[in-house]
RNA sequence: GGGCUCGUGGUGUAGAGGCCUAACACGCCUCCCUGUCACGGAGGAGAUCGCCGGUUCAAAUCCGGUCGGGCCCGCCA
């Protein structure tokens, strides 16, 4: 039976098996150094037999062995614990060196960053990079958790659609057969239509994003956790359960997970459980007069006023996570509910200097909703949005939800300067490959 | 789409007109080494300095073009 690095103090003066990745080796001569890899972490082994260690000669990092041995207590070994007398099987042989390192943190320099990702099918298994990816693993577990527990269902919606789902961002065209098809770049029609069937819905899925953008926060196949919640009282409820569950996930993910967090230098977490909100008019007012610069007539916050507002609210509120409230009207969405003196019943969620969601409510009367699609521009018939506004001709409550980045959620979790650093294989405007 | 930047062994960097027959670290190969854990030591292989053209007695270095990256803005999440 095979034994992983995790356990093998609970069988310490056994023999045992373990199977694994060579990731390192060290020779001393008379005394040879291995570690290996498995997917619980690595097991030292030492090799003292001159035709066990020749075993491993001109094997690369990356074979694949199996190894028998005896399972000993040792101080001096990482874990306190080694394997001894050992007999070493190479299950699959390696002879090529890997093209990138692996048991030493990569470079994560803006200028290096394209041979990361070139890199990437070997660079994973880095022990930093995969520090990475299970803390990403680790925050969709809290989140589905988290909406378990309010009663959410998980749900999966089309990603091959009619048309474009809402207006703004631009998507990818396709052949469907000889019919146009796009690549949906939000699951928001069918969420909320999916709100007359389970009241509570969430599905965490890719959206795709055909804008021609390069920056350090943007690429063209994102993870979206895309959440819906009928019968709310009001734009608060949308608001509270966004900010519940980024509390809840994040003080979980620095309570369970400090120490890893602390080897990729993620900063220290400051959040409370109640996230300031200031409205948009606010914080351009706040802005000018802290920089002098008179962002007012912008429809959005600008990448630097984000940056801003997020400092000034971790220094006078003590919370890195902040919503700009009362979103303008000109931003609106045809789904979303109008709000007061011009403005939309939506806010944006803002933590570390970025926008990780924006959290809405939703026009759910049909009248309403009809003539807000027309003023858009939108064809209420038409087959991409028919089917939508039926669900609203047969009933939905009341309701609002939000979008959420987990690819800029991971970003930020971890200190990282490029969402590209947190998705596994990026998708950008000038990579498709690997 | 606009602006600004950067391309040097497999990886990360130094060199900024002649000291370059291109240096260093990691990795790789050979040898030595019985407690390493970024092991250590000795030796070695590996780069026509992205590509094309120009200036110059002389170009990795200056200029133009081109290709490929990166960052910012716009757009967007």
């Amino acid at each position: 039976m095979r034994i992983l690095s995790r356990d093998l103090l609970a069988h310490k003066g056994e023999q045992v098996t373990i199977e694994g990745w060579l990731h390192k080796k060290r020779l001393l001569g008379g005394l040879t150094f291995i570690n290996v890899r498995d997917r619980s972490g690595l097991t030292q082994v030492v090799i003292k037999n001159k035709d066990e260690v020749e075993k491993l000669r001109g094997m690369q990092i990356g074979s694949v062995l199996k190894i028998d041995g005896m399972v000993t207590e040792e101080p001096r070994a990482p874990g306190g614990v080694e394997l001894h007398d050992v007999t070493v099987a190479v299950e699959v042989p390696v002879t090529e060196e890997p093209p990138i390192e692996i048991d030493k943190p990569l470079s994560h320099k803006p200028e290096n960053l394209d041979t990361l990702f070139e890199q990437r099918v070997i660079g994973l298994r880095n022990l930093q990079e995969t520090k990475i990816f299970k803390i990403r693993s680790e925050i969709l577990r809290y989140i589905r958790e988290f909406l378990y527990a309010q009663d959410f269902t998980e749900i999966n919606t089309p990603k091959l659609v009619a048309g474009a789902a809402e207006g703004g961002a631009e998507v990818f065209k396709l052949d469907y057969f000889g019919k146009e098809a796009t690549l949906a770049q939000s699951p928001q029609l069918y969420k909320q239509i999916m709100v007359g069937v389970f009241e509570r819905v969430f599905e965490i899925a890719p959206a795709f994003r055909a804008e021609l953008s390069a920056t350090t926060r943007h690429v063209s196949e994102v993870t979206m956790l895309d959440v819906e919640m009928g019968f709310i009282q009001g734009h608060g409820d949308v608001l509270n359960l966004l900010q519940d569950l980024v509390y809840n996930v994040m003080t979980r993910l620095y309570g369970e997970h400090g120490d890893e967090l602390k080897s990729l230098n993620a900063p220290e977490l400051a959040l409370k459980p109640d996230f300031p909100r200031y409205s948009m008019a606010e914080i351009h007012q706040m802005y000018q007069k802290a920089t002098g610069k008179d962002m007012s007539q912008e429809i959005d916050l600008t990448p630097d006023e984000e940056k801003w507002i997020c400092e000034y609210a971790k220094k006078n509120d003590g919370c890195e996570a902040v919503f700009a409230t009362d979103l303008p009207e000109s931003k609106m969405k045809f789904y979303h509910m109008k709000g007061e003196n011009g403005t939309a019943r939506s806010a944006d969620l803002l933590f570390r200097g970025i926008e990780i969601s924006t959290v809405p409510q939703r026009e759910h009367r049909h009248e309403n909703l009809v003539e807000q699609m027309k003023a858009a521009g939108v064809d209420p018939d038409a087959p991409g949005f028919a089917p939508y506004v039926t669900a609203f001709k047969h009933g939905l409550p009341a309701h609002g939800g939000f979008g959420f980045g987990i690819d800029r959620l991971t970003e930020k979790a971890i200190g990282l300067g490029n969402v590209k650093e947190a998705i596994l294989f990026p998708r950008d405007i000038n990579r498709l490959a690997p």
